[in-house]
RNA sequence: UGCCCCGUGGUGUAAGGGUAGCACAAGAGAUUUUGGUUCUUUUAGUCUUGGUUCGAAUCCAGGCGGGGUAGCCA
């Protein structure tokens, strides 16, 4: 499937100031503590990615890259955190590699399952209940639940706690051997029922779950938790620099313990930074799935949606998605970044890669009058003013014209540089034309312009202020456009679709008007229509000669501000 | 309510005892056959109160504010 290009991600320049992940590794690279990196980055195959996992993998993937290590060994895995069977499907795990390999990383030979490690995960566990330090529980959830204790009260232990490790041998087995129905029990570890952090309270590290799991099939009754497995995970991996969310900070004790009373072959470091926020923004999973659930938007990967799959298929370059998370940095505060930082690095990466076209979003017909009937004449335009080897084309010009509605106002004010009665603009590339009649319908709507134009200006004449895009009406070709938009109208969108979803987040333009070499476009290749934003032909959509588009972005547009000022 | 983490221009972030810097946004101007791009320029900040120090955004204490945390989810 065509599929708008990727880029391999470069080795980063080595000017920005560290973060403090990085100030750490590059102190445990300098005090020989490690003599190369190992990071992960692990995501559960039970959703799509989207911009906040791309911030994390951006880090996981770069710090590698950054930092090579002795013999160039550093490197990042992709590992699928595949320990609740219930939850999680295989058609995901494709949609991840291909995520992380379109935003530009190379986890090489570096794939690997948790699911693959649930042997050595059973043996920790044997090891943790042989030292004493886990038990099999049969108290209820509620029971459980109830004996943690409160946040000011220690919790109470359980008549199980105290069972000898040779009976908790003989029970752990059973659970294994699918004795015991969902729930009946859980192996705990034996921590300390009156810590202050609640995750020590010994946590559960086992439970039981009959269901079939999408890469280990039957053979396993128990499951590991994810505070159980995560250390085994990045132990087993001789991961040195865990990164993770700053949720899990109150579990970092929990994997030390872990690390600390298991036997492997390596002890991880957690280090958790803050996710990414972005306003006018939804990004967590539950509430995605709940827009494609409820039917709000077209599936995951609708344009208007944040998942990497959306964004792709918005058109958004990989280049710009790495820029950006660049630019945000790692810290530990919550913070929300602007969206505008994001639409900045796209059309900071599409303005010096993309070729330029004319294309008239909604049509408004000119007829130049003292144009002689019948004439074509071929007109030479830039295809990209940043990138003068990307050469010219032919445009063809005639007396019929289709240009934008909003480069036409009947009472402009004197601040608006474009066409009106008795005015006179420029079209691009080609002539002048003065504005010399309105013609209306029944409703008093413009639908045609007259306007003459003048033969002496095709290289110059006089100096206008305006300059506006055109396509010869007889040469266009119509194609679908949609114009996407924030998906919420509000900064910092709580999920309120009635009160907060953006109504106009996309709007349908059945047929735009472009200029013939629009039409030849296969899906996925991107382009400027001069003075509107950037545009891709969809990936699904379009069909051989007959593309559709979807905006990517707007250009920066200051008439609007000073429109929207009055 | 306990414990833990975190507070720097509007926003995102540097500086980790010694000139508060950068980017985005906003404003002004220049260039421009895209009201794009590019360039110049302006505005604007260390939560608070004490303490240590010749000197504190930085170290310490209190306060205030934000966040996390009591799944057999991750």
């Amino acid at each position: 499937m065509a599929s708008p290009s990727s880029s391999p991600a470069p080795p980063p320049p080595e000017s920005a100031p560290l973060d403090f992940i990085r100030q750490i590794v590059a102190e445990d690279l300098a005090s020989g503590k490690h003599p190369f990196v190992v990071t992960r980055f692990p995501p559960e195959p039970n959703g799509y990615l989207h911009i906040g996992h791309a911030k994390a993998i951006c880090l996981d993937f770069s710090l590698p890259l950054e930092f090579p290590g002795e013999g160039g060994r550093s490197r990042c895995h992709l590992r699928m955190d595949d320990t609740n069977p219930e939850k999680e499907e295989v058609e995901y795990v494709e949609s991840i590699k291909e995520d992380v390999r379109w935003l530009g990383f190379d986890f090489g030979g570096h794939f690997y399952n948790a699911s693959d490690y649930f042997d050595f995960f059973h043996d920790c566990a044997v090891h943790l209940i042989r030292t004493g330090k886990a038990y099999v529980d049969f108290q209820s959830p509620e029971e459980m639940k109830a004996n943690r204790g409160t946040l000011t009260e220690p919790g109470t232990p359980s008549r199980w706690r105290e069972a000898t490790p040779d009976e908790n041998l003989a029970e752990f087995a059973r659970m294994r051997a699918g004795e015991y129905p969902d729930g009946h029990c859980v192996l705990r570890a034996k921590i300390d029922l009156a810590s202050p952090n609640l995750n020590l309270r010994d946590p559960a590290l086992y439970r039981i779950v009959h269901a079939e799991h999408h890469h280990t099939g039957n053979r396993w009754c128990i499951y590991p938790m994810y505070d159980y497995a995560h250390p085994l995970e990045d132990a087993k991996e001789e991961v040195t620099h865990s990164l993770c969310t700053l949720e899990f900070e109150a579990h970092r004790p929990l994997y030390d313990w872990v690390i600390a009373n298991c036997p492997v072959p390596a002890k991880p470091r957690q280090i958790e930074f803050a996710k990414l926020q972005l306003t006018y923004t939804l990004i967590s999973k539950r509430n995605l799935r709940r827009l494609v659930e409820d039917g709000v938007v077209d599936g995951w990967d609708d344009p208007r949606m944040p998942t990497l799959a959306a964004l792709r298929r918005r058109g958004f370059p990989p280049a710009a998605i790495r820029a950006f998370c660049q630019l945000i940095g790692i810290t530990k505060f919550h913070s929300r970044t602007d969206l505008g930082l994001l639409e900045k690095c796209v059309r900071d990466a599409l303005n010096k890669s993309v070729p330029r076209y004319f294309g008239v979003l909604r049509p408004l017909k000119v007829t130049v009058t003292n144009w002689p009937a019948g004439h074509v004449e071929m007109i030479e335009a830039v295809n990209n003013p940043e990138l003068p080897e990307l050469g010219s084309r032919e445009v063809p010009m005639s007396g019929e014209l289709w240009i934008e509605q909003d480069d036409f106002m009947e009472d402009p004010p004197k601040e608006f540089f474009r066409l009106g009665p008795g005015r006179e603009v420029r079209l691009r590339y080609a002539f002048n034309i003065t504005c010399t009649e309105v013609i209306k319908d029944d409703q008093g709507r413009v639908v045609e312009l007259k306007a003459t134009y003048d033969p002496d200006s095709r290289h110059g004449g006089r100096k206008v202020k305006g300059i506006i895009h055109w396509v010869s009406a007889a040469h266009a070709r119509a194609v679908p456009v949609r114009l996407y938009d924030r998906l919420w109208t509000v900064e910092e969108p709580t999920g309120d679709v009635a009160a907060e979803l953006n109504p106009h987040s996309l709007e349908t333009l059945p047929a735009a008007m472009v200029e013939p070499a629009v039409a030849a476009m296969a899906p996925g290749d991107r382009c400027q229509f001069e003075r509107l934003g950037y545009f891709i032909a969809d990936t699904k959509d379009s069909r051989p000669g007959a593309p559709v588009f979807n905006r990517i972005v707007g250009l920066k547009d200051s008439w609007a501000k000073v429109a929207a000022k009055k």
